[in-house]
DNA sequence: CCGATTTCAGCTACACTGAAATCC
DNA sequence: CGGATTTCAGTGTAGCTGAAATCG
């Protein structure tokens, strides 16, 4: 068991380096489309849920929400989105696709699915359902672990 | 299809995502044994491989050969890898842990066992091991487009 | 001379932490 | 008041590109 453990390079590992290969060719694919990976990721998302809030869209992403809330701002500024307060909540800003912003999107997905299919094209379409399930259930096995986090962090700090 | 296409995630953003949660998470525990990330991903594929130059070592994670080599420099002048120019070819670098870098090695692997093992607790040790499989053919296959893009950059551009 | 490796230098994008205001 | 969201500000750093030297 030791030697198993040892031997095989570590998942997060092999993680980080596909993220990797893919992060630099989508950014070069993309900058002709005027996007970076990070903005055609918000809008994508917000394409499939639309009226999502910043905050919600970092937690959804794994990053800090100050990140996120950057991007979303710079994102409106060019009027690839609009925001609307919720109306139950003044503060909360829900974030919608403008009809440019749908364009972009579209653009990018043209741009990226080359990439995307490229990457799975060493696979068969059984075994890329079966990625797409395993990487969902780690993400939310991670998402989880933030909350526990965060409950830990507000018992345990002074 | 077009349906199915447009609604799911696509398998990119949930790596990304993955790798983000990961990256947090090791960046913080690692920390504490004066490790970065990436150095510790370094020092770990040395273990297993020895003597690898830092070109090999950029091909083989998907980042620049200028920005592996820093890092390389950097373990160097740290104690934690010596390197001695390759029998055949003297300007190759090739890169040995030492003592105190195998020390440390594990003192990471300690560190970050806790979170590989938090990602995988949700999975079946089937799961992991095709899921493991499938990164490795998904890296292959990054990793062999790269260098078919070296090979149309070499003849197309004037 | 070409191709690969290494190295130095400059630079930027991305995301972080901290702190404050607003809202329920 | 606590907890969440948003915002502004300062900061860090990982990784990039460019250019040059070395080597076979």
């Amino acid at each position: 068991m030791k030697s198993e453990a040892g031997a095989v390079p570590r998942v997060s590992y092999l993680i980080r380096w596909v993220e990797r290969g893919l992060r630099s060719r989508l950014d070069s694919t993309l900058e002709a489309e005027g996007l970076s990976t990070q903005e055609y990721t918000a809008l994508s998302v917000l394409a499939r849920r639309d009226g999502l809030s910043s905050a919600q869209l970092a937690r959804r992403t794994l990053v800090s929400a100050q990140a996120m809330n950057q991007l979303v701002i710079a994102l409106e500024k060019r009027g690839l989105i609009t925001r609307r307060p919720d109306p139950d909540h003044g503060k909360i800003q829900r974030a919608t696709l403008t009809a440019a912003g749908r364009k972009l999107v579209t653009a990018g997905d043209r741009a990226s699915a080359p990439i995307e299919a490229r990457l799975l094209s060493v696979l068969s379409a059984r075994e890329i359902e079966e990625f797409r399930r395993t990487l969902t259930r780690c993400l939310d096995a991670l998402q989880t672990d933030v909350e526990a986090r965060r409950g830990e962090a507000r018992t345990a700090s002074p």
